[in-house]
RNA sequence: GGUCCUGUGGCCGAGUGGCUAGGCAGAGCUCUGCAAAAGCUCGUACAGCGGUUCGAAUCCGCUCGGGACCUCCA
């Protein structure tokens, strides 16, 4: 099956509503996410957003789409507060920290890329960065002011909303309008060199202490925010793309910001489907870095925190966000957490038994149905709980094949295997886990089926005091016995 | 204050007019030396009050709670 069997639909934001989608080019997909800034370590809201992408991307290439995959980084122009009079974030970091910036960025920049490996999630096709592309920048200010729809002032450059509202709508992704902004914001207390207060800077002239900065035509500073991505999609992916994502807080202003750079810059509006994955939040508060109401990814993976009973791999987080559907908010929680690992490991453990079995001479279940049923999830705006609810029936089809209940023939077995090989996998990424990985499993193993062949041997000799022993003492390690009908079995 | 979202069984979490996901926990059962593990079965929920309808958790109105954005955050 190929996305040609398919009609997946997903929910635009800018319509509010699910939308089938058709790509611009037939066959291929361009898709730009904002990344993070590096100015700290991720934690867990950032990477539940960009694993929600990592999903859509990973569907979107089994479904054999092309998809080239843009996630930027922001290394410079983000500013730490007030209406683009704040410092910026990078710079405020290195200064603290007393570094350079290129410091900061570099080391945060390592940061974000060995989480998300170890959460598994696919490294984008191109992931550019703001410092990288100041040229091209300059070029789109250029343009925009050309156009008319920004200004110069005092060595920095504005975009002028008004401007642009009369020829064009502002707001057409928040939906609000204009002017019940201009009353609602807050006023300046300092000066500003904006005409408006809802103009915003896309290029801030840099002050004689401040270290990253670059010649421009109208001084030397350094590209706002919201301009950098406008820029990288556009060179990357194209004046017309197809999906841009990001968290939902970024949806006003950035993404409001980029859609008007995108109109003002070319006539026409640059993306066709806007994605937001909703947020996390823990204790039913948003987790933001600013606030210090968060969870770093590092601290599940090692049990160190204080909300945490204990550990948890990166494969039971990833399914237990893949439970929540990716618009709605999630709760983190140990105990929502702790429920998941439960869930997950049963499906891990069915999915090994599937390995196992073999093939009848009838179909006594409906493999087809099944796979219409995963596939209508994933579809409708990629519910990936929907998806999870069939993959446990799936877990219910093994139990009953493994009990002779119900046989399938070899085509419906090897079929009902690549099936959910593709949806655990490959669309949701969860990953089997092996908890020892030195080498020594083998010997390891070895051991404690001799120790399974003793406490038997005891068991028939009915010496419960040294069968008890073994197994408690193994239980003791983290070791656990399973009798089964076949004999024992063991998992750690 | 403005814009918008949301309120589902002990917990998490889908579903948007009738067919009432799923996971975790709990109860019963099977298996078992006992247990654990595993499997099977069961639990009938939609904040409150009105309205529309043959019929509403699902649509409309109001009330109450929670949240987001409006200022940086994925």
């Amino acid at each position: 099956m190929t996305y040609k069997d398919h009609k997946l639909k997903i929910y635009n934001s800018l319509s509010n509503e699910k939308e089938i989608f058709i790509p611009l080019h037939e066959g291929y997909v361009g898709m730009y996410v904002c990344g993070p800034t590096v100015y700290s370590k991720v934690h867990l809201g950032n990477v539940r957003t960009f694993m929600s992408f990592d999903m859509i991307y990973r569907y979107l290439l089994h479904l054999g789409y092309k998809v080239r995959y843009v996630r930027n980084i922001t290394d410079v122009g983000h500013l730490v507060d007030d209406l683009d009079e704040g410092e910026d974030k990078i710079a405020k970091r290195a200064r603290l920290e007393q570094l350079e910036p290129m410091e900061i960025v570099h080391r945060y920049t390592v940061d974000f890329h060995d989480i998300l490996k170890q959460f598994n999630l696919l490294p984008p096709s191109i992931e550019p960065t703001a410092t990288g592309h100041i040229i091209e920048q300059i070029n789109i200010i250029q343009k925009i002011i050309e156009n008319g729809y920004a200004y110069e002032s005092n060595g920095s450059v504005y975009f002028d909303v008004a401007k642009y509202n009369q020829d064009y709508e502002y707001g057409v992704l928040s939906h609000r309008q204009l002017e019940d902004m201009v009353g609602n914001s807050r006023k300046l207390d300092g000066q500003s060199d904006k005409r408006n207060e809802q103009d915003f800077a896309m290029w801030k002239r840099a002050d004689p202490e401040h270290l990253m900065r670059w010649p421009s035509p109208w001084s030397d500073g350094f590209p706002g925010w919201h301009t950098e991505c406008t820029t990288m999609s556009t060179k990357y992916l194209g004046e017309k793309f197809d999906i841009h994502g990001g968290g939902m807080d970024l949806k006003f202003p950035h993404h409001e910001c980029e859609i008007a750079q995108g109109k003002a810059s070319t006539g026409h509006t640059p993306v066709n489907y806007w994605l937001h994955a909703n947020l996390l939040t823990l204790n039913g508060k948003k987790m933001a870095k600013s606030s210090g109401n968060n969870i770093l990814p590092g601290e599940i993976l090692c049990g160190e925190s204080p909300l945490l009973s204990k550990a948890y791999s990166a494969s039971v987080t990833r399914f237990l966000m893949m439970q929540t559907h990716y618009r709605g908010i999630m709760d983190f929680s140990d105990e929502a957490i702790l429920a998941a690992e439960k869930g997950h490991n049963r499906l891990m453990k069915s999915l090994e038994t599937l390995q196992k079995l073999e093939a009848g001479k009838i179909s006594t279940l409906d493999i087809p149905a099944w796979r219409d049923n995963c596939y209508g999830a994933m579809n409708d705006d990629f519910n990936t709980p929907i998806l999870i609810s069939h993959i446990f029936e799936a877990v219910n089809f093994i139990n009953l094949l493994r009990d002779k209940s119900a046989s399938l023939i070899a085509t419906d077995l090897d079929l009902f295997r690549s099936l959910l090989s593709e949806f655990v996998y490959d669309v949701l990424g969860l990953v089997i886990e092996s908890e020892v990985h030195d080498g020594h499993i083998e010997k390891l193993d070895g051991t404690i089926n001799l120790l399974i062949e003793m406490r038997n041997a005891a068991r028939a000799s009915r010496n419960y005091f040294v069968s008890d022993q073994i197994r408690d003492g193994l239980a003791r390690l983290g070791i656990q016995l399973n009798d089964v009908k076949e004999g024992t079995t063991f998992n750690y």
